[in-house]
DNA sequence: TAATCATATCGCTTATTTACGATAAACAAT
DNA sequence: ATTGTTTATCGTAAATAAGCGATATGATTA
């Protein structure tokens, strides 16, 4: 990527609906989601038991999802409890809804 | 990646909803179909003024959206005209239905 | 205070993505 | 046959993503 500098004027939503896809572009993280969805929560533990790979790879994985705004992560010590974040989750959910339906 | 062979069994759909999920995961690929939602179809060149992007980002970025099978070029000599493949739009739209709707 | 547990972060490697310019390919018209 | 038009592909550079093991962090309990 060289012209980093020249943003382009995306129309409204366009980039936020990109950030959300991107968030979702991998199987381990809709899988993670998914799990979300059925569980209500869990704990990144649980997770690790779940997927065939190293903890700090899932806790990475855990990490975008929390940077997109699609969970968030409750203190309970010492572990920390994954729900999905709702607000952002419909936001997301919406998003996508209208871009299908034209 | 260390580990491309060690295959995870993702449930029903996971991969399919990913690949779909990374063909939009940049703004550039949700604004041309955005476009092609508007106009129903149009061409390379089109696109090529709509963006400040060298006429080979472009086509790389129908590439991809054409390998995803979200869209589809119709040979009109000497141009290409790109249309949005509905069998797999709707496919697409429904995959994230049903996950945004648990 | 020290030890423990669960999770995050760091440092590294490899693969993929995004962008470009230059070139090739396909076809139409001259 | 040559030229022009349009689009794809190639080669390359820089950035980002995905994985790992090792280490750090934060909170609790001994």
């Amino acid at each position: 990527m060289k012209r980093t500098l020249k943003n382009i004027d995306y129309k409204e939503n366009t980039e936020e609906l990109a950030m959300f896809a991107k968030a979702l572009a991998h199987p381990t993280r809709i899988a993670i989601l998914k799990h979300l969805e059925n569980q209500s929560c869990c704990f990144t533990g649980d997770l690790v038991e779940v997927f065939p790979l190293a903890q700090s790879t899932v806790s990475q994985h855990l990490k975008e999802l929390k940077n997109a705004g699609l969970i968030q992560g409750e203190l309970k010590p010492p572990k920390i409890k994954y729900c999905i974040n709702q607000e952002n989750w419909n936001k997301a959910k919406e998003l996508f809804a209208n871009f299908f339906n034209h």
